[in-house]
DNA sequence: AAAGTGTACTATGTATCGTAGTACACCATA
DNA sequence: TATGGTGTACTACGATACATAGTACACTTT
C-alpha cells in the first residue's frame, strides 16, 4: 500500500485567487515538478482541510478539479492517488487556453508598462523549473 | 480641440474577461502601441455604450479604471482624453503584479503540460508588437 | 435654452466562492 | 460484525463581483 505523502502546502486568504485554485495549482506544480510521484497518495479530504484550516468542501472542490483533469484517481474507500502521464486535453483546447493565457499576459505587461523583454527574461526564468521534467 | 477618435473596439460577453475589463484591455493596448495618441478624445460614455450594445454603466465602470490608471484623463463637460505618458505604479506594486502574472502563466503552461520553450516562444511573438513603441 | 459630457447614486438579477451541515457507499481493521 | 476513515453528493447561507436599469447633478458647448 502506498505511503501518504505530507504535502507541504499552504494557502492564503489574502491571495488573489480562490483557495481551492491555490490547491490545485499547488498539486499540479509537486505532479508536474516531480515531488508528488505516480501512484503516491494524497492526504484525505478531512486531514488536508484540516492542515490548512479550511473547509473541507473546498478541498473536496479542488480534489474534483484534479480528478477531472486527469492528474489523480479516487480507489473507493482509499483515498486519491496521483494518476500516471498521460494526454489530457484536445490539441485545440491546449491551444485556446495558451492563447487565453498569452492574452492575459500581454494586457498585464502593458497595464504595468513593464519593458517587454525584461519580462521576457523573467518569465524564462520562473519557466526552468518545468523543463527538467517535460524535456 | 481634438477629434473624437472611433475607437475600432468589440467585446463579447463569451469572452473569459468582464465586458469593463475588455474596454480597459482594448483602451490600454491602443495607447501604448501608440494607435491612440496622447490628447486624444475617447468616444462618449453613452456613444460607446451604444456602439457595443451594452450598458453605459459599464462603460463608465471602465473608464473610471482607467482613469485611476492614469491613462486617461477627464476634462468637465468636454470628454476624456488620453493622458500624458507618466510614471503610474510603484516599483513595488509593478514586481508584486509582474510576479502574479508570471505565476499565473507558468500554473496554466503546467495545467496544459505545454512544452515550455514552445510556450515562451509563442510569448516572445506576442510581444513583438509592444517594442517598438516601448523600447 | 438645449444637448452632450463625466460622474455618482440606488436597485435588481445572476454567478462564483467559501463555509456549514448532513448523508451515503465503499474499504480496512480491530 | 462493528467501527472508523475514505471520496462524493447534496442543501443552505452569506459575501462578493458583474452587468443591467433608472435617475440625478454639475459642467461645457452650441
Amino acid at each position: 500500500m502506498p505511503r501518504t505523502q505530507v504535502l507541504a502546502i499552504q494557502v492564503a486568504t489574502g491571495d488573489s485567487r480562490p483557495l481551492s485554485k491555490q490547491i490545485v495549482d499547488a498539486v499540479r506544480m509537486k505532479i508536474a515538478t516531480g515531488e508528488l510521484e505516480s501512484g503516491g497518495k494524497l492526504p484525505s479530504v478531512r486531514g488536508l482541510a484540516q492542515q490548512l484550516g479550511i473547509n473541507p468542501n473546498t478541498v473536496a472542490k479542488a480534489y474534483a478539479e484534479l480528478g477531472s483533469e486527469g492528474w489523480v484517481e479516487s480507489r473507493q474507500g482509499l483515498g486519491l492517488f496521483v494518476a500516471p502521464p498521460r494526454q489530457r486535453l484536445s490539441d485545440d483546447e491546449r491551444e485556446r487556453r495558451l492563447d487565453d493565457a498569452i492574452r492575459h499576459f500581454v494586457h498585464e505587461v502593458v497595464a504595468l508598462d513593464y519593458p517587454p523583454q525584461q519580462a521576457l527574461q523573467r518569465l524564462d526564468e520562473a519557466l526552468r523549473v518545468l523543463i527538467r521534467k517535460t524535456a
